[in-house]
DNA sequence: CGTCAAACTTAGGAAATATACG
DNA sequence: CGTATATTTCCTAAGTTTGACG
């Protein structure tokens, strides 16, 4: 099949703005590549027919659904058009290979996919509709069935049982929050036309200029077969490694077959097991170190050079130059101190009262802390939430006495104002002390991190990444989350599981406590644990991202992803024909992945409404999430897609799709009603097997991922001008990012200050412009003079200013790039992408082609998190 | 299969710091 | 230098995926 290109657009986003209040934010994502093909097809039918997903039954979820409200917080992001600007990122040309898909593999053309899209943004004025559905009003539907069922419990566990599915219901709305939110946004939906779009295939442009047009990204390269990870290559010269054959990154090999485990490493960790009792030394381990971070600069050459020498950091240890591990086993040796507990609570002092009902009341300790967390907040908006305040007072009481519970019976007679006014006037002396006492305070969270932010794990010394526990508070869920106000106890040394080698010295558990056990499980990462009480699930005390364990798995991540690209054209030629399939579930299956594919969107796991806010991702999407506009501002087959996401972050697109995959969204949605899902033959097990099936290590995931990183190289490829400035290169670098979060819908808040700061750098512009102005005049009128006058000096001077005009002009681009890219990036978050998405050797990559400093694109923190890749990737790397 | 739990990754906002500003 | 603003780090909620169980 070829597919021709289609086109696909995606709507830009929606974005438009919502009304505030209701939903969320929502942005407008947008779509890969792909693009449709035109055919036409019709598709058969087959089955349709009647879906119930049986099974479970739940999927009848209830009607009501919707209420969300957007989240529940307060703000509700919303956005709009931004995305406009970007216009289609990803996959961009590439495509037009349409053609070439087929093939079944995956030849690695790289361009895989993609396609086209383009879609325009729309339109400005935008608005669109959207706010059909709403989510958030209350409206709509039916509730029907109803079962409400109390949620209450405390939190304890979670109940089982009952709650399942079968009409859960939703809350029903009413209540409180809900308000309303504002009902949705209606907005209307623009009319079509309205602007751009481009056309082209896409590209992304970003407004202005850029977008070319073209076709893009070449990558021809491929690099055949040989993938051998540069990376790899280029080490393998140090290291020994060879035995192994080498040509396969370690990630292949350990991916693959699980390898024997190959010598060297098994000496390496029993070198590092003896090494550890004694400390290490041998291996690197960055000791203590006066400065604490930043000094250090490390490298360290690899050997483990003894250099004491000292100042200059240890080292850093090269973990990606060892052999693999042995599948299944997380570690042969771990040692650590525990997890840090949470401060005591400290009584409030007499002159702080609570009130009930106007009367000084004089509370237990416990109460009072719990009284003291809601006090805390009460200028937060969620201590009006209905919701809120109801959890809050139901768990409240429970920490009560007897006498207390006997006598406080109503939250709204409680005034806990002199509390609000105590902690507020407790963080003001916390800033306003001194620089000593900051710097006393500072040090002893130093020492803090020295004796317990660390660990030795395998003869390393490795960083932890939370050791301290979560401290008690108000659980507050994002979105209208059923349980935000509960009340989250304090973890004790009794509900800690402890995890480390039976040889090593245990951790203490805190003077008079006991550890709830201490365990030896060396197949998890984990060095302690608990379990929380609001839902139930368990939290982990791991290490940090700079450690082997994290970076070895971010690195596979990223080989699985590029396993993925190479054969990604034979999955989507597979998926397209199973669009036709007799069979519903198939059917389902391909509609649902081409959607995972082309918009990134997450799996969608089923989840319990009353212990989570109503949210979903691909297979979990409702009837009502999606709306078909048979033609859509100029373009056929327009699906819009409206629905709350992963921490109640509004996704809303309007996607232009091939006709097969309408016809079939159609009989999806064919005698069902809103709250029903969409996809009832599937859900994430059954997707996440077939694509196993497809691809070893291939989950649904894998698929963001991919489309992410192969985004980001075709985009750098696309927007880098050789001739530009660092600056301009970086702002390219960042377009580029800013496609991939588009595509990921990770957005952001709009900064409190960012209006005034924009408007501060548009001083500082104007004033530049000024200053040029005014030099330039300076410059004439030396010009003229040293015509006259023709002396060294006036030519000097003559000079002087001509290269202040120089660089004033210089300063002024700056500024104006960093206008624009602030701009553009107003509701976008770039941060999550560059952390979870892009295969960093890419960054490396360009940077090193293009000769921009690492530092521009990656601070500290990350460059720690990602030196794998800086010291394994050169500018031949090739995703 | 459907459920449940475990283990780990991904996510945005808040708090803490660093840096720029005046 | 003190303050305003920008950036980084912290925090922990909310997802995904897998395996055990019945």
């Amino acid at each position: 099949m070829d597919l021709q290109s289609g086109d696909s657009g995606i709507g830009s986003p929606d974005s438009q703005k919502v009304p505030k209040s209701a939903e969320g934010k929502s942005k407008k994502p947008v779509e890969n590549h792909l693009n449709g093909t035109p055919n036409n097809v019709s598709h058969k039918h087959s089955g349709h027919k009647h879906h119930h997903k049986s099974s479970s039954g739940d999927k009848h979820k209830d009607p009501n659904r919707h209420k969300h409200d957007k989240h529940g917080g307060d703000k509700p992001r919303e956005h709009s058009s931004s995305a406009e600007k970007i216009k289609d990122p990803n996959r961009s040309s590439g495509e037009k290979h349409s053609s070439s898909k087929h093939k079944e593999h995956s030849s690695k053309p790289k361009d895989p996919n993609k396609p086209s899209k383009d879609h325009s943004s729309k339109p400005k004025d935008g608005h669109h509709s959207a706010d059909k559905h709403k989510h958030g009003s209350e409206g709509k539907h039916k509730s029907s069935g109803d079962k409400h069922k109390e949620r209450h419990k405390d939190g304890s566990a979670k109940h089982s049982s009952d709650k399942h599915r079968p009409d859960k219901v939703r809350k029903e709305g009413g209540s409180s929050s809900s308000k309303p939110k504002s009902s949705g946004e209606v907005k209307v939906k623009t009319e079509p036309g309205v602007s751009e779009k481009g056309s082209s295939p896409t590209k992304l442009v970003i407004k202005k200029e850029k977008d070319g047009s073209q076709p893009a990204v070449k990558k021809e390269p491929q690099d055949s077969d040989d993938d051998v990870p540069l990376a790899m290559r280029a080490q393998g010269e140090k290291r020994a490694h060879e035995s192994d054959s080498d040509d396969e990154p370690l990630a292949a090999r350990a991916e693959k077959k699980k390898i024997k485990k190959e010598k060297p490493s098994a000496e390496a960790v029993a070198r590092k097991r003896k090494a550890e009792s004694d400390d290490d030394d041998d291996k690197p381990i960055a000791k203590p170190k006066p400065k604490k971070k930043k000094g250090k600069e490390e490298k360290a050459t690899p050997e483990k050079g003894k250099k004491k020498a000292k100042k200059e950091e240890p080292e850093v240890w090269k973990w990606w130059e060892e052999g693999p591990r042995e599948e299944g086993v997380k570690w042969k040796f771990l040692e650590h101190k525990g997890p840090v507990f949470a401060p005591a609570y400290e009584p409030l002092p007499d002159s702080v009262e609570f009130l009930y009902d106007g009367k000084p009341m004089k509370l237990s300790e416990e109460t009072e802390e719990v009284a003291g967390f809601f006090g805390r907040m009460l200028d937060h908006d969620y201590v009006t939430k209905d919701a809120f305040r109801k959890n809050f007072f139901h768990d409240w009481r429970k920490v009560m006495t007897p006498e207390e519970r006997k006598v406080i019976t109503n939250l709204d007679k409680c005034d806990f104002r002199q509390m609000d006014v105590y902690y507020k006037q407790k963080s003001e002396e916390r800033k306003a002390m001194t620089k000593e006492q900051k710097q006393e305070i500072k040090k002893q969270n130093e020492a803090t991190v020295e004796e317990y932010g660390f660990c030795n794990i395998d003869g390393h010394k490795q960083r932890i990444g939370n050791f301290k526990i979560e401290p008690p508070g108000l659980f507050r869920g994002r979105g209208d989350h059923p349980k935000m106000g509960m009340h989250k106890k304090r973890v004790r040394p009794e509900d800690v599981i402890i995890n480390c080698s039976k040889d090593s010295v245990y951790p203490k558990a805190p003077p008079g406590h006991k550890w709830k056990e201490v365990r030896h499980d060396n197949s998890v990462t984990w060095l302690a644990s608990w379990s929380e009480n609001i839902q139930g699930s368990i939290k982990y005390v791991m290490l940090n991202a700079t450690s082997r364990l994290k970076g070895e798995k971010d690195w596979m991540k990223y080989e699985t992803a590029r396993k993925l690209h190479k054969c990604v054209d034979r999955i989507r030629a597979q998926y397209r024909e199973e669009w036709k399939s007799k069979e519903m579930r198939i059917r389902q299956r391909a509609v649902a992945l081409y959607f995972i594919d082309k918009l990134a969107l997450r799996a969608g796991n089923e989840k319990d409404s009353d212990e989570a806010a109503d949210t979903v991702g691909c297979c979990s999407l409702r009837v009502e999430h999606i709306n078909l506009h048979r033609e859509h501002e100029g373009k056929e087959f327009v699906v819009e897609f409206d629905f709350l996401g992963k921490d109640s972050i509004r996704y809303h697109n309007f996607v232009a799709v091939e006709k097969k995959v309408f016809k079939n969204l159609q009989l999806f949605k064919e005698n069902k009603s809103d709250g029903d899902d969409l996809f009832d033959r599937l859900n994430t097990t059954i997707l996440n097997k077939h694509l196993q099936d497809m691809m070893e290590g291939l989950t649904a995931k894998v698929f963001r991922t991919y489309n992410a990183s192969n985004t980001l190289q075709q985009q750098l490829q696309l927007l880098t001008n050789s001739e530009d400035s660092v600056a301009a290169k970086i702002l390219s670098y960042n377009r580029a990012n800013r496609a991939v979060a588009i595509l990921c819908n990770h957005q952001r808040s709009v900064p409190k200050t960012f209006e005034k700061s924009m408007s501060n750098l548009q001083a500082k512009i104007d004033k530049k412009k000024e200053d040029i102005k005014k030099s330039r005049k300076e410059y004439k009128g030396l010009k003229a003079d040293y015509k006259h006058k023709r002396d060294a000096k006036t030519a000097g001077m003559l000079e002087r200013k001509k290269k202040q005009m120089e660089r004033l002009e210089e300063q002024l681009m700056k500024l104006e790039v960093q206008a624009t890219d602030k701009e553009e990036n107003k509701e976008i978050a770039l941060g999550t992408s560059k952390l979870n998405y892009l295969d960093p050797r890419i960054s490396v990559a360009w940077c090193k082609k293009w000769e921009v400093p690492v530092e521009k694109i990656y601070n500290k923190t990350q460059r720690d998190k990602f030196a794998w890749a800086l010291d394994m990737a050169d500018e031949t790397f090739e995703f």
